[in-house]
DNA sequence: CGTAAAATTGATCTGTCTCAACGTGGGTGG
DNA sequence: CCACCCACGTTGAGACAGATCAATTTTACG
């Protein structure tokens, strides 16, 4: 069976046997964080990549007003700073939702890996997706509903979380809380835990034992004005180097 | 004297000579654009990289009830789509607001920079730059108040065009509508229409013959909450190879 | 000059926030 | 094993930032 990071890295392009290898060596060494823990701050020069395996993690920002923005969630598959060979210093928090594996990548290793050019593409690309989807939630906060922002997020979630076998039949385990959707989706809880009561009574979505159900995915999806272009899930490029 | 893509990379680092010849001769084959046309749009599988040598341009998207929401300024100096090397479709459109000079590079002169030590950094540079810029309009439009919303942008595009010498003493052009604000800042074009009257009353910026003038830079910023750290402008990294 | 785009003004409406409670379930210490 | 407790979810009422609708004025420019 295929780690999670190969399997990741693998929605864009199959990968040469010699850098599955590389991969499967890499992911040994994970050890376990709590939830709601720091894993890097705002100032700081981590001196190595760190890569989700389990648990959900978020980038976010502190305002002086010690209110936060969620920016971006990062789920199993997610590198949290492979910008730090280039940008040293650490614009914005990472911390942990719920309790996480993670595993501290050094970056001698990521060297290794950019030497690949498989892999070396193959980590662009992710860099890249995360950028689509920063875009993606800035459309989602400046342009849509309360409503439509929150079911956008949790079609969003789906996707990703399918692509790494974490979801399915439109279920998944959603570890946060109706505060921490309030930070990303820039809503007050009061108002998230309203527009939430309402997709249920919609019955958009509804909870099973504390996992997320969407009885109707693509119901969930026009309702959200959910495209996925931006996720780049399905432009595979097989060969060696890059296209022309 | 420097050529503007040269300046815009050397922010970073010092390029070697060879490399500052190159991009001397990559900016010679500028066309004009005029205003508000689409440079690219989404779907599209563009051929070659474009760059803004002059003008105003936009990433933005469109929703099906024909609002937009603009994503992220390109002022000169700027790369619209360096991404394509990986994510071959376009999953948003570029469009210009002033007229604009442009120059159409083509993937074997990108490829040929790539294969530079320092020019590929310097690129990747670029596009973790735009990452983090994106994190911060993000914060922006989320969690700060229309006025310190439209402050905060003024100053980064005030930040961003020093360093190409588009502005000095705090004033610059700025060639667009309120209307491209309000597309900009997740507001109606009304509301920044009064924004900017509240702003210009309490003297924190003012528009002489065309340009906007901040007579106060501290205080805008202080006013905003501005914070450059994301810009990234000042971690140097003159070396031939990455840290460590 | 005439015209269209842009900026401005006023009045009203509404989505979301804030404040202030109250309910509830799972974990912990006695 | 129960009682307490704290984090989380829920509810109601009132306030407000910003949207919307409908004109009117100013500016740029052919």
């Amino acid at each position: 069976m295929d780690n999670l990071l190969t399997r990741k890295l693998e929605i864009f392009a199959p990968l040469p046997d010699a850098d599955r290898r590389l991969l499967d060596h890499t992911v040994r060494m994970a050890r376990l964080v709590d939830g709601r823990a720091d894993l890097i701050r705002e100032g700081d020069d981590p001196l190595h990549v760190r890569l989700i395996l389990e648990g959900f993690a978020c980038r976010y920002k502190l305002l002086p007003d010690g209110r936060r923005q969620i920016m971006a969630f990062l789920v199993p598959g997610d590198f949290c700073d492979l910008h730090i060979f280039i940008l040293r210093t650490m614009d914005h928090n990472i911390g942990t939702l719920s309790p996480c594996r993670v595993v501290d990548i050094p970056r001698t290793r990521i060297l290794e890996m950019t030497e690949r050019p498989a892999l070396a593409r193959a980590l662009w690309w992710c860099s890249l997706v995360d950028e689509a989807t920063l875009r993606e939630w800035l459309v989602n906060i400046g342009a849509r509903s309360a409503e439509q922002r929150i079911a956008h997020l949790l079609c969003e979630l789906l996707m990703r979380l399918e692509t790494v076998g974490l979801a399915s039949n439109g279920s998944y385990d959603l570890p946060i809380t109706q505060a921490e959707i309030a930070d990303t989706m820039a809503l007050s809880t009061i108002h998230v835990n309203r527009v939430l009561q309402r997709l249920r009574a919609e019955n958009l979505i509804t909870f099973k034992n504390g996992a997320l159900v969407i009885p109707d995915v693509p119901r969930l999806k026009a309702f959200s004005g959910f495209n996925p272009n931006y996720l780049h899930l399905t432009e595979r490029n097989g060969s060696k180097e890059p296209r022309r």
